[in-house]
DNA sequence: ACTTCCGATCCTTGA
DNA sequence: TCAAGGATCGGAAGT
């Protein structure tokens, strides 16, 4: 019963406030790694990705809060942001209903809720108590909104979009013509113009990335 | 397309400013109902709580939220808290720990999730968000990576790095192990692991990536 | 997230 | 049947 709450913290979190007032936590034990996704790992299940104000912003203005928040699916059963400062009062010229649109999409449309603190101590202690109740909690599963297999349709989605040209539409419409990530990355051109919305230009832009061997930049 | 969106309203918020604002909003219909449970229904799934600060706290203090979470739990797939002003600064004897305990308890342990606003004019405005999104989703697909480089090294090396766990680094070594993001796909978990850096646990997950098949829509 | 803009793709026409 | 034109869709860029 004494034993110390473990947190696993992502490395690029080592010299955040908030993971040097965790480490002062006697409640807790941190513990660092290289995480592919999300900043704290605090059970099996629950994973946070911590956003400073500005960073959430810049991350929704560039892409790739979307990415991340995909993945973090993909890996855990109940993701959860922490939004750290006023995300409202940035300097960043970003308008109120993207704002209000990211929040809500969150949590409306991808189950991931959102939890505001205002300072990395507030974060800190957020992460000491949802810690607890995840290692701890009650005992019980608790029947989840994302189901699992599906997810990796996400990843191979996401994949896919790193061709050029390719958006979540024309990605979708490739897997599922192909019927997996690595058929579509070995398929000519002839191929690829199979694809309803994939034509010449497309098509050979992304065969010429494909066979590109690299050199001179 | 041009219907409004509907959202159901408990009587007991009738005399709300929140509700007067809802009502004049040209986007949405507003019927009232003696609902059971929750405050605004925005779709089957969906089930909105309203809790102005001093509510949320005296509710926490009288046992009255756990109740109320447990009902719309049981009606509602969604179900979301809406916390109106700030939960902190409210005069009643409620330990910070409490609180954030309560907070933490919704999103980790129950899984709803919570949202902040300032104002009853901000809590609206999330309302109808809430309410598009959950009726019609976002109305189109957000791209899951961010903009794509244009040069041609840079532009394998990202196509690359779509792979789970794999990083910029790890994907200039592969790309310079296999030469060409093609050859890169179609390697076999074996053959990946002949680059620095990747063992069996991410070869392996990236085969299972390429190779995943997937599940119907 | 949301909006706007631009270009590729597709589809119809008409010779 | 095929080429040219215009409508439509989807990606990219910007706020």
């Amino acid at each position: 019963m004494s034993d110390k709450l473990l947190i696993r913290v992502d490395v690029r979190e080592i010299r955040s406030g908030v993971t040097q007032l965790l480490q002062q936590n006697q409640l807790l034990r941190v513990e660092f790694e290289e995480l592919p996704v999300g900043d704290f790992i605090l059970s099996d299940e629950v994973c946070v990705e911590r956003k400073a104000a500005t960073d959430f912003v810049l991350s929704i203005m560039d892409g790739r809060l979307f990415g991340q928040v995909a993945q973090m699916k993909a890996t855990y059963l109940r993701p959860i942001v922490v939004l750290e400062g006023d995300v409202f009062n940035t300097r960043s010229a970003i308008s109120r209903e993207s704002l209000m649109g990211a929040i809500s999409w969150l949590n409306v449309i991808e189950g991931i809720g959102t939890v505001h603190s205002r300072s990395a101590a507030e974060t800190a202690a957020f992460l000491e108590v949802m810690c607890r109740h995840a290692q701890q909690g009650l005992g019980y599963e608790i029947p989840l909104r994302g189901s699992k297999p599906k997810d990796l349709n996400v990843l191979a989605q996401y994949a896919v979009e790193g061709l050029p040209s390719v958006g979540p539409s024309t990605a979708k419409k490739m897997l599922e013509h192909f019927g997996s990530a690595r058929r579509v990355f070995t398929a000519t051109p002839e191929e690829l113009r199979g694809v309803k919305g994939v034509g010449a230009k497309m098509s050979e832009g992304i065969a010429q990335l494909l066979d590109h061997q690299l050199g001179k930049s």
